[in-house]
DNA sequence: CGTCTTTTTGACTACTGTCAAGCGCTGTGG
DNA sequence: CCACAGCGCTTGACAGTAGTCAAAAAGACG
């Protein structure tokens, strides 16, 4: 039973959070940020498969996600889904307010609550923050163009082959590991309703790059063999990924 | 000859400026303004077709676009080309920084220039600014997302359809109007460009659509002639587009 | 009026979705 | 420790949507 599994890592004291570095407070000072641990209103634990912020839930927090990952989805009058952003921890969740999609858990996942009203203030006192917060939103704004590029632009197999890069890259300070094992726990379906394709032709698109000796996807664990001749395959360029300021 | 043309309209004042209600600065009062009009550095004035922010520029100035039309866009190695953001009066660009995208003009526009470091160093000094640009972002974030459910998950007439909903819709306070004339400056093939289709899919698509007596698009005029039924058949909703804080 | 761009239409190709069935791993219960 | 139940992954056959190529019609501009 899912309950007996080892729940996910509790985030500790905000100054020796370890995803700080790439979250919303990275720019704050350690005196500062003992203020805000004590602003900080809960902590959430959410198991796989559960919802990390409902719909309209997003008027009232922002989250932080701590460990796990998560994405944000919206689901379309006839039923079929689209999967948004992707979350992977220090990303901030429900940034958009009252008009975020809701968000699901992929793996079990902590995350540190913020309340909305709250983070507002803090904003409105220390702009180095909202600049933070600006930063944030631009970054995640240049993942989207990118997933646009691809679904607008390359077929299934470069679709595939440019996302499994992303969250490869993502894992690993930003550069594609080599013939080293990555945490990919998106489902095939999902990564379906990511890419804008058929769980049964996501699947079509791993085999190929399989037999093309490219990557290796087997139990929640990515591996990729030639990433150079991969992102040439795909037309991807890391680029978008940098940390570059968004002001 | 194209130069022969009427010239955009130029930004005037500040303070008197007709798209500020819709801008960066749309939070400040009137004296504030005026410190700012000192600052503004230069009006930018660009024809159809040319290029509003080049390759890598954004990482040293951002625009506000005063007059006409302008998108985003990424080219792919292989020549196929992804129109990310569609930029109307009061929007912001190259809010990315160095990481935006190259920007084209769709007609003559003219836009307000502003350095970046100006800009970061209003940001820190007019908290009220900064939680204005994070909220502009969180817009733009907001259009991406919904485009992005088009491309992976609506078909051809559902993706044309749904945006000249949006374009209709931004030129209207949120509302896209039944049976008025509503400029639609995008051509077929910068259609395509923006859906992931071909132009001549989108002019199927389009025929589907006045077929249906839904829409007629022609000499760069869109007229809903059904909003409600478009949107219905769609699957599109306006929510997205409110204008609701995204902090 | 002549030229160039944009829009339209048609025929054919190809990629991707859908439906269906079989396989396999993982975790549960005997 | 082994059988079973479920979910996820694979594979195949076929259908449908969208892309490509080609050419003509319709506008826009000088």
């Amino acid at each position: 039973m899912v309950t007996r599994r080892a729940p996910p890592p509790r985030p500790g004291p905000c100054r020796l959070c370890p995803v700080r570095p790439l979250a919303l407070f990275r720019p704050l000072s350690e005196a500062e940020l003992d203020a805000i641990a004590t602003t900080r209103s809960t902590v959430r634990l959410v198991r796989a498969g559960e919802a990390v912020l409902r719909r309209g839930e997003g008027a009232n927090i922002v989250l932080t996600l701590f460990a796990g990952w998560a994405f944000a989805y919206r689901v379309l009058p006839d039923g079929r889904r689209q999967i948004g952003e992707i979350f992977l921890p220090g990303d901030l969740i429900g940034a958009r307010g009252a008009a975020s999609d809701p968000v699901e858990a992929v793996t079990d996942a902590s995350l540190c609550v913020l309340s909305r009203v709250r983070l507002r203030a803090m904003l409105d006192n220390q702009p180095a923050l909202a600049v933070s917060f600006a930063q944030l939103v631009a970054r995640s704004n240049a993942l989207l163009s990118e997933r646009l590029a691809s679904l607008g632009r390359r077929d299934a197999v470069q679709r595939v082959g440019a996302l499994m890069l992303e969250l490869a890259a993502r894992q690993n300070a930003g550069v594609p590991p080599k013939d080293e094992d990555v945490p990919m726990p998106l489902r095939q379906t999902q990564l379906g309703d990511a890419l804008g394709l058929s769980a049964e032709h996501v699947n079509r698109a791993l085999a190929t790059l399989r037999r093309e000796r490219l990557l290796t996807l087997r139990s929640r664990t990515l591996r990729l063999h030639d990433p150079a001749a991969l992102a040439r395959l795909c037309g991807w360029d890391s680029a978008y990924l940098s940390e570059a300021p968004g002001v």
